[in-house]
DNA sequence: CATGGCCACTAATAGATATAAACGAAGCGG
DNA sequence: CCGCTTCGTTTATATCTATTAGTGGCCATG
């Protein structure tokens, strides 16, 4: 006996399946949640011109569209592709913690958008201010607008354990200036023990030895890669590692004048002072000058970020470029490249950091 | 023999088509355009898994919806009208010519999003470049998929003839910075006369009677202005106009330099310069130190824009404060007000730029 | 207390979309 | 040459959405 050709019965099993919890929301379940019909509903989400309704009944059914997650459809094959080639619109996403903050983000986004412009790509930027509220909503206007892809960048250097929802994205995914412990995008930060190091090179290379550094906040991972570039530098050119000439500073000014008056205390004083970031750099300029040294005639100061207002010390100030530019760039170009990111295992890129000379550094005299 | 070209059936059918003038473009047209069924359309739109297409037809598909502009429904009842109330999502659309080249566009961007953020309202930010090809595209990225408003803002503050496109959105428009001749959307602009007469009046208050003042490129609205501001001032305190006094820059540094030089070399010198922006005044102060002239002492300097270098100059520049923060709340309050704007016809709004006092201006001796 | 108008909404249905099933062509093994 | 598969697509249909044409209740009116 065939059990299955039965056209009756095929036709009951088929009219049963209505116990349809298909998973997808549809009008007539707002309808039931709302108390009212699906045209109803469908006159509200429409705001069908003409149609004159209670605002109660209004309000309900938006409420319960929203509670059950109402959405419209994606069409996730009319995302363009990010392209490199072709002249089409895709839509990028760019994620960032804080953009008014400190001038980098703008920086990245500019890398970005000047990446994708050529290509006809456009960005779109959606701060989410570390706040594990907003932070789904903004990602989620986004996703919601069909991106191809997403930028999500931090302000702060560092790892992160990226929100769930990064993870069940449909879309390529790239992390600028943080990563993640599995790896699970790529990733792009700057190479901070690098630039430690091309700073300190860079000192040693014009005849100093009595080189000390001026630390950010030791819980930051730029700050302990900074020192570790430094102590790099110092070990390649086999100058010994001196504690007393590593001060702990905070990357504010004034934690750089106090660390300088440390430093000017010591019996053998350093020749050059590398301030592991420019604002700390202000502070140094400010109690050396106090102490009646000149530089970089008396003592050479490097510092780092290259904030707008290292150009505008004086003496203008020696220092490293954080690459947040190139960073923008090269998130683009991961998208554009053939082989575009999946979900797998990803190396963290490290983009160098290059050294802009100013006039705050001189050759020491016995050099 | 033409087998395909009969008028008159060739007629019919067409006749027949038109059948369906509902504007909408549906999965059938596509299908139509694409040589294939309705249901195959289904399958590329939404990436069906499981399904196998060969690439050719996915692409005429791809290509057919993008041509016929073929696009998911809007659901425009389900964008939170910007609200202050309740604390929905809504998302706000905010477009800008350019982020990077000056940090008044983040200032703008952070002050909406401060006044949004508690309403929980999402910003999101997209860049036009200006451009006449990329900029309906920004914009429609931002539309696409729902914005509860729009704030159009220009990097300078001019008026502008909007693109087309802006008057047909159904959501409420309102230009930051920018105004358009015909007063159809609500506009904030930095109210520059009153900041230029303010300025020029604080110089009178501290007993100076020769102000100078360097213009920015004269065919730019806030230079106008500014000059305008600069001469009311001058009225109001009766002291009579002297063309002499009054310098043509271009806003750049070197400008400023020139005119200072310029007016140093006067009979009867000014005993104050209004540097109608900072960059002006960084060069006016280069000019004056080679002078030998001491600020304030000798002679009294005010900027304009409060650029983060005035802080830095020495000494402090006093200047004033464009309200950039302010505009972008304003343009936010107007969307939570109840009275949330359609078309119609606005005032052009304009907000005060506080003059912050630094050390740049002293009471002049004989004052 | 019929009458009619209008308000807020629903029923019915036309129109669109998603998907299961079917179909024809191509390849392939026997 | 036949049956069996697989692939790429269509057919047919179930579902979902938009819209036209009401429906019933309420109120004012004569």
């Amino acid at each position: 006996m065939s059990e299955t050709t039965d056209p009756a019965i095929e036709t009951i099993k088929r009219r049963k399946a209505p116990a349809k919890p298909k998973g997808r929301v549809t009008m007539t379940d707002i309808a039931r949640a709302a108390g009212c019909s699906q045209a109803t509903v469908s006159f509200v989400l429409n705001n069908s011109p003409g149609i004159k309704l209670s605002q109660q009944t209004r309000e309900r059914v938006i409420e319960a569209a929203r509670a059950l997650g109402y959405s419209a459809p994606a069409f996730s094959a009319l995302r363009k592709p990010v392209a490199a080639f072709d002249g089409l619109d895709g839509v990028i996403g760019f994620a960032v913690d804080q953009l008014a903050t400190s001038p980098e983000a703008v920086v990245a986004i500019e890398g970005a958008r000047q990446a994708s412009w050529n290509a006809g790509n456009v960005l779109l930027v959606a701060q989410t201010m570390g706040d594990a509220v907003m932070e789904p909503r903004a990602i989620q206007a986004l996703t919601r607008r069909g991106i191809s892809a997403l930028i999500y960048m931090t302000i702060f250097t560092r790892e992160i354990t990226a929100p769930d929802f990064l993870y069940s994205l449909d879309i390529p995914v790239i992390l600028l200036n943080c990563y993640t412990a599995d790896y699970a995008f790529p990733a792009v930060v700057p190479s901070e023990i690098a630039g430690g190091q091309s700073s300190t090179r860079h000192l040693i290379s014009h005849g100093h030895r009595r080189i000390a550094t001026i630390t950010g906040e030791p819980w930051m991972q730029a700050a302990q890669d900074r020192l570790k570039g430094y102590r790099r530098a110092l070990a390649t050119a086999d100058i010994p590692f001196d504690p007393e000439l590593v001060v702990e500073g905070d990357w504010s000014a004034s934690a750089g004048y106090a660390a300088t008056v440390k430093l000017l205390a010591l019996k053998d004083r350093p020749t050059a002072i590398f301030c592991q970031n420019d604002r700390t750099a202000i502070g140094c300029y400010e109690a050396l000058k106090e102490a009646g040294l000149h530089i970089p005639q008396d003592i050479s100061v490097v510092g780092y970020d290259d904030e707008e207002i290292a150009r505008h010390l004086f003496p203008p100030l020696t220092t490293s470029i954080l690459p947040h530019m190139a960073m923008g760039q090269w998130a683009i170009e991961q998208l554009e490249a053939p082989t575009a990111p999946g979900h797998g295992r990803y190396p963290i890129t490290k983009l160098e950091c290059p050294l802009v000379e100013r006039e705050s550094v001189r050759a020491v005299a016995g050099g």
